[in-house]
DNA sequence: ATGCAAATGCAAATCGTTTGCAACTGATGG
DNA sequence: CCATCAGTTGCAAACGATTTGCATTTGCAT
């Protein structure tokens, strides 16, 4: 149950952001849209060729920068691997990678934030983001 | 301050592990024992050039996996940029990045690794390891 | 429809890191 | 003390993820 109350409406975002609705800015944007995982640029290239085959990596890391930049989605640059995607519109959220599947689980302590801040403010700095991810194995 | 008790003995942590205490490694495990900060390879690389100009970079990351694989230095991969290194003799702690300068500052807070504990645990999950980092500017 | 800036696909470039290989060098046995 | 030889080196090339230059295509406002 990681899912987002609505699915974010990529497609005004971009188009309020004056970019142009094409062909393969619609098919990334609807793999997005469905997407309940954690996808990799690479990933999102291959659910797209599937859709159409003249759609280029170029093109999804292009996009996904493209979202990124308007704040749509979020780049999660887990331990090792390629930079994972997932929308933006729900609210924050920590990660817990299952070191065994890559399965990535959501979870929130509003506590670990507030105990963040309150270390940042001892050290005199203000937090911009954090990261916060467990890295564990199922029980 | 975030400096150590005692520098590790590098060397004797090689030896005991049976590999040749080369002129390469000398180099580098005398500038990991003096650092005090959280260099990259390509720093360390700089930093052994200036006392041998033959070293070379390959030796820095064959080293650097060498004291990792031992568990004698730990190797960080902040937000974007290389990794990064620092021994691992110091007890746990996690990190605040200052977005402006790079610098990196140290802090353990044993609440905040309960919760984490206690979220993996009702997740079905038992943590390995974690990653947690503020990354914020000076107020 | 038409024009033109924006976007595409492709290939080549980039960055951090790893690796194959031939030359070199520690450390051990004699 | 030195020969031996596997462990190490430097170099250049390979790497994986991502970005970029460029000539060609394509939205879309007119």
């Amino acid at each position: 149950m990681s899912s987002q109350a609505r699915p974010p409406d990529y497609e005004s975002v971009l188009r309020d952001a004056g970019v142009r609705i094409t062909r393969p800015r619609k098919i990334i944007l609807k793999i997005l849209a469905e997407r309940d995982d954690h996808p990799d640029a690479m990933a999102i290239f291959r659910r797209a060729v599937r859709l159409d085959d003249s759609i280029s990596l170029s093109t999804v890391y292009r996009t996904m920068k493209l979202l990124e930049d308007r704040g749509a989605i979020q780049r999660h640059a887990f331990q090792g691997g390629p930079s994972r995607f997932e929308p933006a519109d729900s609210e924050h959220h920590d990660h817990l990678i299952d070191l065994d599947t890559g399965d990535v689980i959501e979870f929130h302590s509003e506590k670990i934030e507030q105990l963040q801040d309150e270390i940042a403010k001892s050290l005199g700095y203000e937090i911009v983001h954090h990261r916060l991810e467990l890295y564990g194995r199922k029980k």
